[in-house]
RNA sequence: GGGAGCAUAGCUCAGUUGGUUUAGAGCAUCUGCCUUACAAGCAGAGGGUCCGCGGUUCGAACCCGUGUGCUCCCA
């Protein structure tokens, strides 16, 4: 068969993705086996495949593709979450484009709307997924709308407040006014902003005792002042002592507001004066509680103007801004204006600024749910991978604050309150329940089924994906059931420390509540996905590489390595096609030793010929490479034990170049046309396979193509069960890497005395230790062009000198030795040795080193002594012989 | 404003409870090679005040203090 030049993937990959599927080898039942579980942190309906779903995913492919090959039933479930904001958002769009505006509709014909979008585009990134390899049970894909999912989220709401853990309450919220919805604390993200400090002047009510005529404070939100209840100064501020108590006029609408003073006022902020507007700051609102102010909301819920907004009512509110300070100006009030920074809030779904404002929504309170959850991390019952996010878990979960759970949006989870006309409501999944539940509680009142009305808002959607690790198996929908005792709790989450709190920690709270077990055993965080330049992958930035044509043009194995090549554990990823390149180069690396052992199929030695001349060498190289091998699987155990996944990919990496390609088959590989002994071949095929094993949960697709090419295989790569590394021979290592370093030397002399690739030398090698040359005598011969090996007791003259540890190499050549270069390279080795000499010395001179420094230590230390002037001697040898 | 983390080669990172020859890897760079598996390659090489300063110790990239710079989280 004719292999290609370079490796092409994509064909190759489609096969074998489709190959394993019919194979079914991705779904998994109970059953004796140990779970190795993973659910997959459900995609939102909106979303197409971007690098960090790219890398997020790989990452849990190769764990659950190595758990595969490691006995256990593997089993990792697929599915997508409903994303609530994001989706109606874009059904809004969808809508927009056709001359439909939502509230033309009622609920449920945009229900129907928002289900057919989803239908249409939300499976999209579930299908990019298979593009990338990914081992998904397919049969598994959930959603968080689904029937039993969504009767679960109801459970969970009547249950938490049955348990009085949700409640319903006026207070400060974030307010999302493009979507017009509350948003939790979580979903506003602050962002540095060039604003302006206004400096306002706000006259005093006539006060014969002051010479003052106005008060000035300084703000950044001049069209809030129309909400305006109060100004408030420090006690301790000397500037305004007189003036606690007084009265100003608000700015063109002379509304008369006192003067407090309160602690809460910095001295060097602004003026030192703070104008309050409860209605429209949270720090604000406090201090209305505190002083029992007005509340007056200025604003309406799409962020125009209210009617209480007096002569600016229906205008939004930035313009609103523009126009108050003319008008402030006009009348004589900006004394000055500043230019300032300020951290502003926006809606991390529509990029809104986020307008806080007081509102009557549905929270979790969080403290009691909280405390289980934070010691099962500090206690390491679950470990967190890299464990410094535990620090950053401990001090949100300390400071927890309630969560606002309500959001005025149609599609998703509709809460189950129901209300009567006067306002009483029940919360209960029908409204059947609830009109029982309402007369129990006022047993006066003739509540109708007609007369209630369901709650109009949705919940959050983190409020449905904390169920998610049990309710994909329906640990809740069907409690006790056999999928869930098995899967659940499930082994490995991975996921971006950006949703540590939206997500990890309320899966932790809800696991624990709802199946008095953890969610899961280990959580790996992954970076953040960046350009090269260090900066967030985004839209408006446009620095999102396309992945499906990145997978188009390197193949899906390359884009898997060159992400995980690039994510060092713990740290955020700088991504550059730079390593794609790498990835592909290392498959085209697969491809070539394919074919090079390929070559050799027809020229194998029908049986274990007696002894050729390359059996000797041949049966080191193998010793060798088995021992290495083994070395290296158990490396790599340890490193995915520790999650230290790109570690783990750039051992084999190196272990499948360097040793494999670089030297082990340049070892064992035959002249030009030469025949292959039997046993080096079989030998050499079953490495290849080994290596094809190890590396196949990282890149699946080439290693399942070259594990076929290499034999008539009875079983697939997908599903072959790896064994257990077995032990290593220090020993032969040892030569191994003493061979290597040798070849190296010599090959490196020959360079620096200008000797071409295809000259040929004489080698003359000095040491105490013949037998073992004589093992690996014929691999040097072949690796440094030498057309003999002598051994001497004495130094050669006239050739160029290597010294290796205690032996010495002479080799001898047609081309003058150009002494000048030879003395200069000996005399810097001289140098070198003579300072670390020196150095050891000194060491073992100190006397408190020797008292102190444990026994090993110390002999460690003197040997160094030893074999270093050992060196020296040699040099210096080496240099009388050239002068 | 409060808290956390980081600083090692041009870049991205390893570096074990302080001692394993005067710190390692990949990428990039330089030199020489079109050697019948691979130029998307082969063979070599160069490159470091381990951020500065002080301390602990026989011994510090590693521990402590301090300064500087950067990043993130929270308000």
């Amino acid at each position: 068969m004719e292999l290609s030049k370079n490796y092409i993937p994509n064909e190759i990959e489609s096969k074998w993705y489709e190959y394993w599927i019919e194979k079914d080898y991705f779904s998994s039942k109970p059953d004796g086996r140990e779970s190795y579980t993973v659910v997959i942190p459900p995609p939102n309906v909106t979303g197409i495949l971007h690098m960090g779903h790219c890398l997020n995913n790989t990452i849990q492919d190769i764990l659950v593709r190595r758990a595969r090959m490691q006995g256990k039933n593997a089993c990792w479930v697929p599915g997508t979450d409903h994303a609530s904001i994001a989706t109606e958002a874009k059904v809004v769009g969808m809508l927009r484009e056709r001359g439909i505006a939502k509230s033309s509709l009622t609920r449920s014909e945009f229900l129907d709307y928002a289900w057919e979008w989803k239908e249409k585009y939300g499976g999209i990134i579930l299908q990019q997924l298979r593009k990338m390899g990914c081992s998904l049970d397919w049969n598994r894909t959930s959603f968080t709308m689904d029937p039993d999912y969504y009767n679960s989220v109801m459970n969970v709401f009547i249950d938490l407040y049955k348990k009085g853990l949700i409640y319903r309450g006026k207070r400060m919220i974030n307010w999302d006014v493009k979507a017009k919805t509350a948003l939790s604390d979580e979903e506003v993200i602050y962002k540095e902003v060039e604003s302006k400090l206004y400096y306002i002047k706000y006259f005093l009510e006539e006060d014969l005792s002051s010479t003052a005529t106005y008060i000035t404070i300084a703000t950044v939100r001049p069209e809030t002042i129309l909400g305006d209840a109060a100004i408030c100064v420090n006690p301790d501020d000397e500037r305004y002592k007189h003036l606690h108590g007084k009265y100003a006029y608000v700015p063109l609408i002379n509304r008369k507001i006192k003067i407090i003073p309160d602690e809460y006022v910095t001295l060097d902020f602004g003026t030192g004066a703070l104008k309050v507007t409860p209605a429209h700051d949270m720090n604000d609102y406090q201090l209305g509680q505190k002083y029992n102010l007005e509340i007056i909301d200025s604003m309406n819920d799409d962020g125009t103007m209210s009617e209480a907004a007096t002569g600016y009512s229906g205008m939004d509110r930035f313009e609103v801004r523009k126009k108050i300070v003319a008008d402030l100006e006009a009348a004589g009030h900006i004394e000055k204006i500043e230019e300032y920074q300020n951290q502003i809030g926006f809606s991390e779904r529509t990029d809104a600024v986020v307008e806080p404002r007081l509102s009557l929504q549905w929270w979790v309170s969080m403290k009691e749910l909280a405390a289980p959850a934070l010691s099962a991390v500090m206690e390491d019952e679950i470990h967190f991978h890299p464990a410094k996010f535990k620090n950053l878990y401990r001090h949100w979960m300390e400071n927890i604050k309630d969560w606002c759970i309500s959001r005025q949006l149609w599609w998703g989870h509709q809460i189950p309150a129901w209300y009567a006309p006067d306002g009483s409501f029940a919360v209960a999944k029908t409204a059947a329940e609830a009109v029982v539940l309402l007369q129990e509680q006022y047993p006066n009142s003739a509540y109708k089924l007609s007369d209630l009305k369901q709650d109009e808002d949705c919940l959050d959607t983190w409020f449905s994906s904390w169920l998610w690790p049990f309710e994909v198996f329906k640990g809740l929908s069907q409690p006790d059931n056999k999928e869930a005792a098995y899967y659940y709790p499930t082994s490995t989450l991975v996921t971006a420390p950006e949703i540590i709190f939206f997500w990890v920690a309320r899966m932790i709270m809800a696991g624990y509540e709802y199946q008095q077990a953890k969610p899961f055993k280990d959580v790996y965080f992954t970076g953040i996905v960046r350009d090269k330049l260090g900066r967030k992958m985004s839209k408006s930035l446009g620095n999102s590489p396309d992945l499906l044509e990145l997978i188009e043009q390197y193949g899906a194995d390359a884009v898997r390595f060159g992400i995980l090549i690039a994510s060092p554990a713990g740290n955020d990823i700088l991504f550059d096609e730079a390593s794609l390149e790498q990835g592909r180069n290392f498959n085209n690396k697969l491809w070539n030793a394919l074919k090079l052992v390929k070559m050799w199929e027809a020229r194998k030695t029908v049986d274990h010929r007696p002894l050729m001349v390359e059996s000797i060498e041949s049966d080191f190289a193998i010793q060798w490479f088995e021992h290495r091998l083994n070395q290296v699987a158990a490396e790599v155990d340890i490193l995915m034990e520790q999650f230290k996944l790109s570690e783990a990919l750039k051992t084999i990496y190196s272990l499948i170049w360097d040793d494999f390609c670089s030297w082990y088959l340049e070892w064992v590989k035959p002249g030009f046309e030469q025949p292959v002994d039997a046993v080096v071949y079989q030998k050499t095929i079953h490495f290849f396979e080994k290596l094809m094993e190890l590396l196949h949960p990282i890149m699946p697709f080439i290693t399942e193509e070259i594990y076929h090419l290499l034999g008539n295989q009875q079983d697939d790569l997908c599903v072959k069960q790896q064994q257990k590394a077995a032990s290593t021979n220090a020993t032969i290592l040892a030569a191994g890497a003493l061979l290597k370093t040798v070849i190296s030397a010599l090959r490196d002399a020959r360079n620096k005395q200008q000797l071409k690739p295809k000259d040929t030398i004489v080698l003359h090698i000095q040491t105490n230790d013949k037998a073992g040359y004589k093992a690996i005598e014929s691999i040097l011969l072949k690796q440094v062009n030498a057309s003999e090996i002598l051994y001497t007791q004495t130094a050669i003259a006239h050739t160029i000198i290597v010294n290796i540890g205690q032996d010495k190499f002479f080799i001898a050549s047609e081309k003058q030795v150009d002494t000048t270069a030879m003395k200069a390279s000996l005399l810097k080795d001289l140098t070198y040795e003579q300072n670390f000499l020196a150095s050891v010395t000194k060491k073992l001179s100190n006397e408190k080193f020797v008292q102190n420094a444990k026994p090993d230590i110390i002999a460690l230390e003197r040997k160094k002594q030893a074999d270093s002037a050992t060196r020296i001697l040699a040099i210096e040898e080496g240099l009388k012989g050239l002068e």
